[in-house]
DNA sequence: CATATTATCTGACTTTAGTCAGATAATATG
DNA sequence: CATATTATCTGACTAAAGTCAGATAATATG
């Protein structure tokens, strides 16, 4: 019906008087946009005024100017940066805080709201997740974290339950090699989570032995995260991690009820082998060497 | 993982800096953000200079001053209203329409950078359809259209395709009873579509026989539209064209493998039936008396 | 260590947005 | 038909946002 294009501006459309009711419900406090951006971002522990200056995107002057003020409505205080004094670090005080948390409520309120008007939330819900990982794609970061942490356990808890939905006979973890975390941590291995704003979209398990040989566990990928590269970012982390634990050969498993995984592996350098364990899930194998290089190597 | 409002709040952050590039690309032709605005307002078609100013939320005072700088640069012209003289129409000049289209064009080479991040698109419109329904909620508006009509059409094939999808053996259209066109166009019936912001959404056919009786068909909402009472809304748009046409009872029939359906008729006041006709689809059966009352009956 | 660079601040601006109190002319209402 | 209401316009404002050219002090660099 409508073409692709104005299906986005539809949304754009539909996004900006939203957007602009949060900015106008943000006049409420007796404060102009910019000074309550301002106190937001440092509540937020955007601290360092270049920082600051960056993220908003404002000029020295005005930005000088605003932290004046807030300084002046007894709401922040700055102190000079301890590794270099040219630079400023603006801290909330004890009413900026206040203040913060009462623009908290704000932003709050209206997500509920906008919550609130969806008979069945969850799916819109999804569908925020989608745009929101869609277009913050460039903040995404995969960072290494402790397989047992939380971050960590959700992603696993995902994983698993896509597994059970997707294969045939279900899936049940105590029937599946479940490799032991401490395989996955260092000095034997490694386990990458991608964030984004604070939501674990992906992960991926480095499992080592110490040796020259290591396996490629648990990459998952959010539903909503698909399509971004984030698998490929994912796997890239968990061979350069390899790289630096001396690993020659990485094996992994799969099953072909994944057919993006078994595509990612395919441009991505990994051979099929035969079978290498017996676990009873998988039915496709793969292996790849680590070269020395530090560019992916496809 | 994160609670529900955090996850409308990142995507709040994440739509808002998008917003804010469409603004700021839209200041690359050399006028202000209020000036460009209410000259793509005229472009696309609210030419009523009250209308404009309802639309843009803008003081009378300001408005006319924008208005008059347009016009000064010659963009657009105005003219009084035919009916009232007091009301004036804003209507662009040829040059005017250039200025326009290039504003046009902007907005559509930031709509396909967004796409173009994106590996699979489809997804990703998908979830935009959706949050721009929940949004615009309060503008989905019910209009009676010819069955035969492109929307009409659109939401028909959507309708079919899922039917076909979540029936086990699948579904043809030549196997039901479809009905005849004409069945649903005055005088005998009446065809609706929900429309958002030119995007059809959802449509339901009543399918009169100049008698006393007459038959609900084809209620279809978008997976994007669910949850928002399009459903009733197109019901009781139904209800009240089968009231201006006489009919007395209303009859429809619907498949268990269909719930939400089920769920909607139960709870609108429609009685379980005796199964009234051959039609190999239908596995359930509803009635419901149109009551001379203006008011929804449940 | 002289010089360049950097982060922040200050003063003096301009532009944009928005407000408010009338003025004017057309239309609606009793 | 007198009076009220309405849509737009004008003039005189204010507030907010943003720009630009230095000033100052700390740090980096040859």
């Amino acid at each position: 019906m409508l073409d692709p294009i104005s299906r986005v501006r539809r949304f754009n459309r539909a996004v900006t008087s939203e957007v602009g009711a949060l900015d106008t419900s943000f006049l409420g406090r007796g404060r102009p946009l910019g000074a309550a951006r301002v106190l937001n971002a440092i509540g937020l522990g955007r601290g360092d005024v270049a920082e600051l200056r960056d993220y908003l995107g404002l000029d020295s002057g005005l930005m000088s100017r605003l932290l004046r003020g807030l300084e002046d409505e007894g709401l922040i205080h700055t102190l000079p940066h301890p590794d270099d004094a040219r630079r400023r670090i603006a801290k909330l005080t004890r009413s900026g805080r206040q203040e913060f948390s009462a623009y908290e409520a704000i932003s709050n309120s209206q997500a509920e709201l906008i919550l609130a008007r969806h008979h069945k939330p969850e799916a819109l819900l999804a569908a925020m997740d989608m745009v929101a990982s869609a277009f913050g794609r460039s903040r995404i970061r995969i960072e290494e974290m402790d397989p047992k942490g939380e971050e960590a356990r959700y992603c696993l808890g995902e994983y698993y339950g896509e597994l059970s939905r997707r294969f045939k006979g279900g899936f049940e973890v105590s029937l599946s090699r479940d490799p032991d975390a401490t395989d996955m941590m260092a000095p034997r291995g490694a386990f990458f989570v991608a964030m984004s704003d604070g939501l674990p979209l992906g992960c991926v398990g480095l499992k080592g032995s110490g040796g020259e040989l290591a396996e490629i566990k648990r990459l998952w990928v959010a539903p909503s995260a698909r399509g971004l590269g984030v698998g490929r970012r994912l796997m890239d982390s968990a061979e350069n991690a390899a790289r630096n634990l001396s690993v020659k050969i990485l094996r992994l498993d799969t099953n072909s009820a994944l057919p993006e995984a078994r595509q990612l592996y395919r441009s991505t350098g990994w051979t099929e082998i035969e079978r290498f364990n017996d676990d009873p899930y998988p039915d496709l194998f793969f292996e790849k060497s680590v070269l020395p290089d530090s560019r992916p190597s496809y």
